[in-house]
DNA sequence: CTTGTGCTTGTTACCGGTAACAGCTACAAT
DNA sequence: ATTGTAGCTGTTACCGGTAACAAGCACAAG
């Protein structure tokens, strides 16, 4: 077995109490017992029992990260980001993936919770579904909420403008002169409705009509871009330009494009969000919208850290938003696309289908 | 504060070790009482401590991952595998990246191993410099390798025959009629050096030169990539295809080449290693060498467990070897590269360095 | 010579579970 | 009636730490 604090108490004659003092540099003790300790604490190479600690302290030294898909590179990046404040804070990190599941959501959420100081969660659920989160903060809990929130919750959360991401990419895709615009749209997320909110807000500001059949469902993973992206080229009346929720179902729509041979930024403009790692050295360079990932974890952390910490002076949670940005490149294409009603479903050998 | 078995014990006045019993479905328990325990349990949503039980069983059922780079979606891949197992069998993950650095990793299993039932390692350092683990193990710490492996080392193991990755990497450049072949090469880790291995016996095996100056030292950094081709190019005397020890490195040279105004695959032509995400879908798609994530994390998972659980009924520690294969995109190229003297320091208007 | 005070150390109990063993009850066997 | 034996439940101690309080000691002040 490990070494124990009653070792070393008993190795050097003093108490387990002395011992322990001595680890957690106690100001009540005498420096030259403490060097004393130290130094068998060291040849014995001791490692406290965190188990022990945590169930004698209450406090764990564990933080829970709830992200959506570690698959994702926007959620590795913030994660990394998290991890660069918590770990010198003194703090590990229990990960878990709920790959956009809100079953898996909630059990995580629970599992984690009893283990931990405190979470930071990257939410699937219906942002105005918060009962579960409701109740859990009434209880104590500690959360912070990264990139995507919820409303009216009372716990700290760092995202983008959402609303806003949507605006931008649309009102690009407006400037570069198209007019039939889609919208590859995500699931109940705070992030999907927003960002669909803001694409609505784009066309009404330029006059142009919001069309049902033009806002795909889509999901915020590769593989659903990429259905979505297929059924549509299948289907026909497809628009000239597409804004994705974000990269990842850009992406996976681009995969559906070349697959049909429909060249991406020339025949189909598209725009993303989150400007992923790799966004920029795809075969077609994606235009996204880009906010940092950094701030956001590392922000994220410090607000989690001060909850943990009893530091929040004050009364209402903080809510920190990142200022979203366009980035531009080729995906979103210079010309528009002229012909109006072009079927790919032939590419596929699918029979097109008149909507 | 939580609801805990003393809560559940008075409220229907038995003792704390009959509700223990029944929450754990021990046998020795009436079927009716513990039938009115899980109802109150569940009616006050009892949630037991997970640190008071590991204090008492010594079982934490967390695993912890140390893996080099989470920002590699290799690693990203090979966790999920793992986390595929691990969750179904009740086991939590406690996830860290070293970010390739030597003391980090160090720093990390030794926090880990106290807290964990036991490690998942992609381990970066030399292979042969098996001390420190040596002693863990034989200290009775549950160990793994996965993807990167020492010599020696009394735990199970599963990773993919390097030195194969690079034999298959560098014979594939030599059919494709390249004679000067040179190498990013990684650090001291088991992949980088059985990969460099491989590449001097697919030299040797067909009667080619083995050029120090062709082999320069790299790292397994997508940074370290970019870094170390964007000097070799403006040093000159660039071999006219290179194996990169990763995809990463080889995703960080392709950019140094594309800023240099070098047509990858065309004037160099390029091979990585580990067929990552993404890596299909570049501006130039990379040729690689691949082998399964899945199968990696999953079987690392299943031994660790074994081990965890004592199931070993083997006396060796498994070593369990996936197979390698080529996958072969643009980044390779057709042709090869004609002329031998061509100076790339002019493209960033740096004076070329005679070798 | 007491008393007070500050510094350091020890004692006790407890955090919330579980293992090992003891004890109780009802019923069957002798 | 006694003994044995399942079958279930309770008791006690312990896992390895820490908080709160008690206590010992040296030395200064009264």
């Amino acid at each position: 077995m490990a070494i124990t604090l009653a070792d070393i108490a008993s190795e050097l004659g003093v108490s387990k109490m002395t011992v322990s003092r001595a680890i957690n540099n106690h100001p009540l003790i005498n420096p030259q017992t403490r060097e004393r300790v130290l130094e068998v604490a060291r040849r014995l190479n001791y490692q406290p029992n965190q188990h022990a600690r945590a169930l004698a302290t209450n406090r764990s030294y564990l933080i829970g990260v709830v992200v959506p898909d570690l698959m994702n590179l926007y959620f590795a990046e913030v994660t990394r980001a998290i991890e660069s404040v918590t770990r010198p804070a003194g703090f590990q990190l229990l990960i878990s993936s709920t790959e956009e599941d809100a079953t898996r959501e909630l059990d995580q959420v629970e599992a984690l919770l009893h283990r931990t100081d405190g979470l930071i969660i990257s939410s699937v659920l219906n942002p105005t579904d918060t009962r579960g989160y409701r109740k859990l903060i009434k209880d104590g809990a500690k959360i912070v909420l990264v990139d995507r929130t919820m409303k009216d919750l009372r716990s700290p959360s760092v995202a983008t403008d959402n609303v806003r991401v949507g605006k931008l990419a649309t009102e690009h895709l407006i400037n570069l002169g198209h007019r039939r615009i889609g919208h590859l749209c995500g699931d109940a997320s705070s992030v999907s409705v927003e960002r669909l909110e803001g694409y609505r807000q784009a066309l009404a500001k330029r006059k142009l009509r919001y069309v049902q059949a033009q806002v795909r469902p889509c999901g915020l993973l590769e593989s659903e871009g990429y259905a979505a992206m297929r059924s549509w080229l299948a289907e026909g009346n497809v628009p000239d330009a597409i804004f994705a929720v974000n990269d990842p179902a850009a992406i996976g729509a681009m995969q559906a494009m070349e697959e049909a041979g429909v060249r991406v930024g020339d025949e189909i403009a598209l725009v993303g969000a989150g400007n992923i790692h790799y966004g920029d050295m795809l075969r077609t360079p994606l235009t996204t919208v880009s906010w940092s990932r950094n701030e956001m974890g590392q922000q994220a952390a410090r607000l989690l850290i001060e909850l943990i910490n009893n530091e929040s002076t004050r009364s209402k949670p903080q809510a920190i938003v990142l200022p979203p940005e366009l980035v531009i490149r080729n995906s979103c294409g210079a010309r528009p696309f002229a012909p109006a009603d072009v079927s790919y479903a032939a590419r596929f050998g699918i029979p097109a289908v008149t909507v």
